[in-house]
This record gives structure tokens, C-alpha cells and sequence, in this order.
DNA sequence: GGCGTGACCAGAACGCTATATTGGTCATGA
DNA sequence: TCATGACCAATATAGCGTTCTGGTCACGCC
């Protein structure tokens, strides 16, 4: 492993987060990220082909983190691998991450352009929530509703899931919900639309799922630090 | 009633409908209004009080027609009072009228500064889907999950519908999903979600439900209509 | 005399040019 | 071989004169 370039990497990485959340996408530069983050302007290029990559960087690392806070969790309790506590910790997670919840809420004013920007397809959402591997897993251990096929769920669950996250910058001020009862609301409606009355046992379904989301997390950390180089 | 009064205001309507599908919000002038209305500017103006209002009343006036639709309906068929098939007829009725899918979908280049304009508050959305009325009649006659009370509906009940209108825009253009698919998706998750799975009948909370939709057209039509002067 | 009208006005929006900023490159030097 | 910052084309911004448009109201027609 290439330490001491990833190293750099997470300086700007850090830099350019910072940064974004101070200012907003529009109005960050890569001169000030690279001054803040001690380097050349050059050496960003050496990381990143283009601002957008940097950026995109930036929410994959945010991802991998939070991937990381869901496989641990299901690794300590194989009942979090269940859809609907999977989604609960999701959405906890994405809005306890000032990045990703600005990528799930669709804040304008932090996001800017990023938010309709091509280079953020291979994030989107949908592949975090609606892997197919993971429903596929599920469904073939009897935790899925019976008869509930995994694309059966490429429509709803992304859309109610998506409502949860996007209603938020709309909540009227005086709404006195907290986040764990937002997520519990999210995680009774996910139960009770996919999942069946009785589940099966969690137990013979968990290590396959935590490989999924340890594969996934892998994933988006090569795309965060390998978006010029391979590997 | 003033019939000559109200056909003028109806053919104000028409014509600031017609430019606002035609050329969006921001481009519709009150003087082009006024002359494809085939009425002075000034005219305009003894109807409603801002170009706001005006525009608000041309999405009233459609949310009069879907809540007739649904009132018929469910005269048609008691059935239709349930949760599910409300929003479900709800969510099929808005998609098919433009201003309204604009509006529900928050179609940006459509309504522009519309979207978040103040005249609109007081048809916002959350009216027509958590009408309190409405859901405390459904948990009288035990159309609603034991045990869930209307106001437990505040938070959930709009944010999934939400979610429904507001992903259309985000959609991939392969998706081959039809209206009645998704408005079945929909109607399934809510009933899932939030009705008993073996219901009361519906007759006895059916004149009831359709008199608060009858109520509630008759709010927007004079919301729409009674901008300026009284009933 | 009450209703409808369009000329009128102030302020917002637009178009245009000159200027400044910035993403991205690459010759240079460590 | 790797890191850097001066450099450049392209885009964004600021300033400003002009146009456009929401809203008013004095007038005149029915």
C-alpha cells in the first residue's frame, strides 16, 4: 500500500471537506485547498483527474466511513443485518456526516452544481441502499416478505427511503421529532412493507452480508484514493 | 353566486394555466395573461391581489378538480375512503394534471420561484395528505392500524408520499415503470404501513370521509376564486 | 356611478463589456 | 521521479445603462 500517498490524499481530503462545509461547493478553489492543505496546486492533480473527482472523493471517503460504522454494527449484532435496521442505521449515520447529509438532503446551498454533477453517478445512493447482493441475501434466508423478489424493491425502497432524507430542508421549523424517532418512522415502514411477520434467523445470513458491505466499502475507497492511479 | 364574475376569473385562469405549462413561471407576464384572457391588465387585478395569488389560484382551482375526482369516487365506492386507495387515486390524479405534477414533483423549471413562494403555504401538500379530519374518522371506525393515532401519521405519512412525487425527477429515463405501477407501489406501502390487516367496514365512515373532501374542494374554490373579495 | 381599462411609475431583471478568477497544464528544479 | 507554481484559456463576476414588468389609479364608458 502506497502509505505515505494516501497519506497525502487524506490531507486534501480533508482540506476540500472542510472547506465545502465552510463554504459551500461553488466557492471553494483548489488554490485554497491546496494551501490549506500544504501542498502544491500540482500535486491535488497528481491525486484527481478534475475538481469534480476531488469532490466526489470526498463523499466516497465519507461513505467508506460510514460502511464501515454498518458492517461493525452487524458484526456485533447479527440483527442489524435486517433491512429495516439497516436503514435505521443508515439514515443515522448518512445524518450524522455533515457531507452525506448534504448529499441525501440535497442542500443547494452547500452542493451547488455537485448535486446534478455526472461524476457522481457511480455514488448515488441506490447502490448503497438497494444492493442487490445484499436483497439477494436476504431474500434467500427467508427475511425478505415471501414471494418479494430483490428487484421488486428497485422502485420503492429507493423512493421511501429517498422521501425520509429529501422531506428534511421542508420540515417546518416547529417540528420537534429527533433523529432517532425520524429513523425509527423510516425503519417501521421498511419492517412492515418488505419484511415478513416471522423472519427467519439472522445468524446463518450475517457473514455473508457484512462481506457484502466490507466488499462495498473497499469499493468506494478505491474510488476516493484511486481516481487517477489503479489500485 | 356571481356567474359572470366567477367565467371571467375562470378564463383568467385558463389563459395564466395555459402560458404557465407553455412557458414556465418565470416567463408568463400579467399583460400576456391579460391579453390572451382578452382582458384589460387592470381587470387582473380586481380578482387577485399580486401575480402570486393569481398563479395560486390557477393550482387551487386543480386541486378542486382532483378532490371532486376523489369525492366521486369514493361515493362510486366506499372502498375508496381507505388510506391506500386515497393516496393512490391522489397520486394518480396529480400526475395527471400538469400544474399539479409540476408542484408535487417540484418541477423547478416549470414553477421556479413558485416552489417557494409564501402564497402557496396555504395549499401545501400536508392538507390534502394528512387532513386531520379525514384520519381521525379512519381511526373511529377502525380503518386505521390499532392503536395509531392521527397525529402519529404527521411525520410518516407526507414524507413517504413525498418521496413518491419528489424521486420522479431523479428517475433514470429506463425506468419502464408505469402511473398505476408506481400509484400501486405507493397504495401498497401505506396499507402495509399503516392499516389493519383485516379492517372494518367501510360504509359507516363513508358519508363522513366524503363530506370532509367535499369541504375541503370547497376551501380551495374559494381560496381560488376569493382572493380579493369575500365568499 | 360603478366597473373596466391601459398609460404610467418605480424597481427588478436583463444584456453587455471590461475585468478578475480559476481549473487545469507543464516546463523547471529538487 | 516527483512536486511545484507561473502560466493560459475559459469561465465567472462586477458594473452599468437599458428594458421589462408588477402593480396603481385617474379616466371614461356603459
Amino acid at each position: 500500500m502506497r502509505g505515505e500517498h494516501d497519506g497525502r490524499a487524506d490531507r486534501i481530503l480533508d482540506a476540500a471537506k472542510e472547506l465545502l462545509l465552510r463554504w459551500g461547493y461553488r466557492r471553494v478553489t483548489i488554490d485554497e485547498i491546496a494551501k490549506l492543505a500544504g501542498v502544491g496546486k500540482g500535486t491535488i492533480y497528481l491525486h484527481w483527474r478534475t475538481r469534480e473527482e476531488l469532490f466526489f472523493a470526498v463523499a466516497a471517503r465519507e461513505a467508506v466511513a460510514m460502511l464501515d460504522a454498518v458492517a461493525a454494527a452487524m458484526r456485533a449484532d447479527p440483527d442489524e443485518i435486517m433491512l429495516h435496521r439497516y436503514m435505521r442505521r443508515f439514515y443515522l449515520e448518512a445524518m450524522d456526516r455533515p457531507v452525506l447529509r448534504a448529499l441525501f438532503t440535497r442542500d443547494a446551498e452547500t452542493l451547488d452544481k455537485f448535486l446534478s454533477s455526472p461524476a457522481r453517478k457511480p455514488l448515488e445512493g441506490a447502490k448503497l441502499i438497494a444492493s442487490r447482493d445484499y436483497l439477494r441475501v436476504l431474500a434467500g434466508h427467508g427475511l425478505l416478505r415471501a414471494g418479494l423478489r430483490p428487484e421488486d424493491l428497485d422502485y420503492s425502497l429507493p423512493t421511501i427511503v429517498f422521501g425520509f432524507f429529501a422531506i428534511e430542508p421542508l420540515l417546518p421549523a416547529d417540528v420537534t421529532l429527533g433523529l432517532e424517532e425520524k429513523a425509527g418512522h423510516l425503519a417501521d415502514t421498511l419492517r412492515r412493507t418488505f419484511e415478513p411477520e416471522r423472519p427467519s434467523a439472522r445468524e446463518p445470513a450475517a457473514g455473508e452480508v457484512v462481506e457484502i458491505f466490507e466488499r462495498l466499502s473497499r469499493d468506494f475507497k478505491d474510488a476516493a484514493y484511486g481516481g487517477k492511479h489503479g489500485s
